[in-house]
DNA sequence: ATCTCGATTGGCT
DNA sequence: GCCAATCGAGATG
């Protein structure tokens, strides 16, 4: 079993967790088999100045955890889908990043199963579609992804040569003037 | 108790 | 490409 990426790796600046989260393995073992897929598109989130972001608001249930330690499970619902993100950046300074697409690695017969698609490109290619894949809903609120084995992060085995690009957040209403979405460029499994 | 809205998805034109 | 459906949290009364 591979390691769970360390606390330091998430208590960044956002932009560059989100940056250096692509090319990273999602790795969620579960009762009906292990589930996994690499990171090919994530968005960076952070506080007070962002508009786009959570903790943009006061703390509320949902969003206090972006106050708490990098490396927590922030998982939430927009528009009938969980969304799984990841804390960022020490206490006391919010932040979080949102995995916004994957490329199915292993278990891709329950993936089809959960997501009831056979297609490989419709398994993971969204926020809402890799979390149903994956099994990940509001249960695992809050768990730590540096020491949990239901859910956890690790290097890929091989050091690939990334190609990435970067362009305005999905979905947002009110974006900054800032480019804050990092994917794999030409990657078949980025949502968009 | 009820209403509004969203960091989406999938089906249809 | 367009657009309706969907769920839960937060706000309001």
């Amino acid at each position: 079993m591979k390691k769970n990426l360390p606390r330091k790796f998430y208590e960044r600046d956002t932009a560059k967790v989100a940056r250096e989260l692509l090319g990273k393995v999602l790795i969620r073992p579960s009762k009906d088999g292990l589930t996994s897929g690499k990171i090919v598109e994530t968005e960076a989130y952070y506080g007070n100045d962002d508009p786009a972001s959570r903790a943009s608001k006061k703390k509320t249930k949902i969003n206090q955890i972006m106050w708490e330690q990098g490396g927590l499970a922030l998982v939430y619902m927009v528009h009938a889908n969980w969304l799984f993100n990841v804390t960022t950046e020490g206490k006391e300074t919010p932040g979080a990043v949102l995995i916004r697409a994957l490329e199915p690695l292993k278990g891709l017969d329950i993936m089809k199963k959960r997501r009831e698609r056979k297609n490989f490109q419709d398994l993971t290619s969204g926020p809402g579609k890799l979390t149903q894949a994956l099994n990940i809903s509001k249960k695992h609120y809050g768990l730590d992804l540096v020491n949990s084995e239901n859910i956890f992060i690790s290097n890929f085995h091989k050091d690939e040569d990334l190609e990435i690009e970067k362009s305005h957040r999905i979905g947002v209403t009110k974006d900054l003037d800032r480019e804050l979405r990092f994917y794999v460029a030409g990657n078949k499994c980025v949502s968009c």
